[in-house]
RNA sequence: GGACCCGUGGCCUAGUCUGGAUAAGGCACCGGCUUUCUAAGCCGAGGAUCGGGGGUUCGAAUCCCUCCGGGUCCGCCA
């Protein structure tokens, strides 16, 4: 939509943007024509109409309203009032609105030449100088990661890919929580406890091989209390500064950590840095900030703790009081969170996290006191938890989907269908193709919905190979490369000979791609772009049903090529951006 | 008790921020399409009081209020 809004956004290059540089043009012929009949220049939003109508339209009621005029009687003199533009062919007048046709070849002309000019990087924005810190994922390594918390990571580095190309300088971070009672707990566990006191590990994977000891630990701490005990003293030592202590309990952590990144990276998922919350208690980094809290006027003192009474700052509920450091004065998790927050700012001009929607309060109250401290504020994305359909995972009932058996399944489900459909392939082929297919299916079914709303893990939708899902838009993308690779090499064809309704609706999608990326970037939503991705496909699966490419008329055999390329760009573009391999056949 | 998030055909989702012209897809079900660039595709059929009610507006899935249902959170844990 063409809100005036993105005219303003001025990073974004008008020029590799076609749908932009026609959203510009339709603002400014509307203007002079409502300026030309004395109607203020109220800004409203363009939609776009049923194709029947037009390919723009603006509605009249706002300007019938301020003229004391009916709807169609500002239309239709509003209408005769646009002249033809460089991308606005006509104006008409329908209802109460003005439907504006955009000049196909015209269009066409602009977006291959915006093709051809950016390549791959078609779709990408002015380069940025503000430098965007992103953490996300940061899953506490005690064990490995499932799919209930599987959105973080999927979501994070698919907003990672928008916004780099978007243009914005990005650095993905993952903080690594390796202080803390459960960390001890699995510290004691992994070293007081044999193999054959816990159970049989599901694998060898670090991960996995350690998980056992970290449930044990805690069933025997919540029985035993002399394991109790022992865990209660080794809490103490390290809350008194222990630093081999701490270092020891670390270094279980970053094994734990790097069984959970072996999973992540299968997917796709990398990170620029890790920041062992360890590192801000051993580097002192903790107590200065400490006291600046304590010289806060709100701060008050309760047996020796510090907290900050809530109540004012429109937190309710039982209990207001947020606590900044126990009686002891050692330090708690938000005075942690604080401290890392405002060393992330020194590294960065904007500080984003990817939350699940439990640290939405905790959220808040970081914000409150980084405002209080006169520093700056951290934005967050928050998303809803996978659910099992019979409730919430727990890693420590092994109530839990494991990516990595998920990810088994799906690759295995994913080969079948290759097995099936390609069977005159080598098998290395296969296998690889299984791979983007089975991992592609998993990332797109997470990314393609709303963060905010919650998901019910159900093997059926997750493994769905048809319909909307990732194959359908790696199996569109593989069209591309399966007509571009049979039809060599090409010069550019005549846009205007891509007259056929459907190389018109794919021509307009591809127009739309770099304005997509900057609206998925600007708002935080990357399930804008599988969206976007997803027409794009279908459109492209119609212009292949209807427009034959290779025994076209060479003319017109050169000009569809070059839709199909700007299709293969795009697709890609956005496949990438959503973290998912496209294959160049399936 | 309070705060926040979600509620769209049988199931899942887009559209909600930025109110507009008959609410758009997918899954499932039923019926079709392959001597033609990969049928993981395409076409057709049925299926929706946009959770209920009120309000604002020329116009509400969209904004406001309220109620209902589901979820999350309110630790000197992290």
């Amino acid at each position: 939509m063409g809100s005036p809004r993105s005219s303003d956004t001025g990073w974004r290059d008008v020029a590799r943007d076609p749908w932009a540089a026609v959203l510009a043009e339709a603002e400014s012929l509307r203007t002079r024509a409502v300026l030309s009949l004395s109607i203020p220049p109220i800004p409203v939003p363009f939609e776009e109409p049923d194709e029947t109508l037009g390919d723009l339209a603006f509605a009249c009621f706002v300007y019938a309203k301020r003229m004391q005029q009916a709807p169609d009687v500002i239309a239709s003199r509003l209408a005769p009032l646009i002249p033809r533009g460089k991308f606005i062919a006509s104006a008409t007048a329908t209802g109460g609105y003005v439907n504006l046709r955009v000049d196909p070849a015209a269009l066409a002309s602009e977006t291959l030449g915006a093709l051809r000019t950016a390549g791959e990087a078609y779709g990408a924005g002015e380069p940025g100088k503000e430098r965007v810190l992103l953490e996300h994922t940061s899953v506490n390594p005690t064990g490995p990661i499932h799919v209930g918390r599987a959105r973080n990571p999927v979501i994070g580095d698919s907003l990672a890919r928008i916004l780099r190309k978007a243009g914005f300088p990005l650095t993905t971070e993952y903080l690594v929580n390796d202080v803390g009672r459960q960390m001890v707990l699995l510290y004691w566990g992994v070293t007081h406890l044999k193999p054959s006191d816990v159970a049989p590990p599901q694998s060898a994977k670090e991960d996995h091989a350690l998980l056992p000891y970290y449930v044990k630990a805690n069933e025997l701490a919540e029985n035993d209390p002399n394991v109790n005990q022992e865990v209660e003293a080794l809490i103490r030592a390290f809350e008194g500064g222990d630093a081999d202590l701490t270092k020891a309990i670390s270094s279980v952590s970053r094994q734990i950590l790097s069984g959970i990144l072996q999973t992540l990276d299968r997917i796709g998922v990398a990170f620029d840095r890790f920041f062992w919350e360890s590192d801000l208690i051993l580097q002192g980094k903790i107590g200065p900030v400490i006291e600046r809290l304590k010289a806060l006027p709100v701060v008050q003192q309760e047996d020796g703790a510090y907290y900050i009474d809530m109540a004012p700052f429109g937190v309710k509920g039982r209990e207001t009081k947020w606590f900044l450091t126990k009686r002891d004065g050692t330090s708690l998790y938000p005075t942690r969170d604080i401290a890392y927050h405002i060393d992330k700012f020194t590294r960065c001009d904007l500080a984003i996290t990817v939350l699940g929607e439990n640290h939405r309060l905790e959220y808040e109250q970081l914000c409150t006191a980084l405002k209080l401290l006169g520093e700056r504020l951290a934005e967050a994305v928050f998303y809803s938890y996978v659910v099992l359909p019979e409730g919430k995972m727990q890693t420590r009932r092994g109530r839990i989907v494991a990516m990595d058996d998920l990810i088994e399944e799906a690759v295995a489900r994913a080969q079948e269908e290759v097995r099936k459909r390609r069977p005159e392939l080598p098998e290395s082929q296969m296998r690889e193709i299984a791979e983007a297919v089975g991992i592609a299916a998993l990332r797109y079914n997470i990314v393609r919905v709303q963060a905010e709303k919650k998901i019910t893990f159900r093997w059926e939708e997750a493994l769905n190979f048809e319909g909307n899902s990732a194959p359908f838009l790696q199996y569109a993308h593989a069209r591309t490369r399966g007509i571009l690779g049979k039809g060599g090499p090409f010069e550019p064809g005549d846009p205007a000979l891509l007259t056929h309704p459907e190389e018109a609706r794919l021509m307009k999608l591809l127009a739309r791609f770099p304005h997509v990326i900057g609206k998925a970037a600007e708002s935080r939503r990357p399930h804008e772009v599988a969206t976007f991705a997803y027409d794009v496909a279908a459109q492209f699966n119609l212009f292949y049903r209807d427009c034959p490419v290779l025994t076209a008329d060479p003319p017109l055999r050169a000009a569809r090529l070059g839709l199909v390329d700007g299709t293969r760009i795009v697709l890609q573009g956005a496949l990438d951006c959503l973290g998912l391999p496209a294959p160049h056949e399936m």
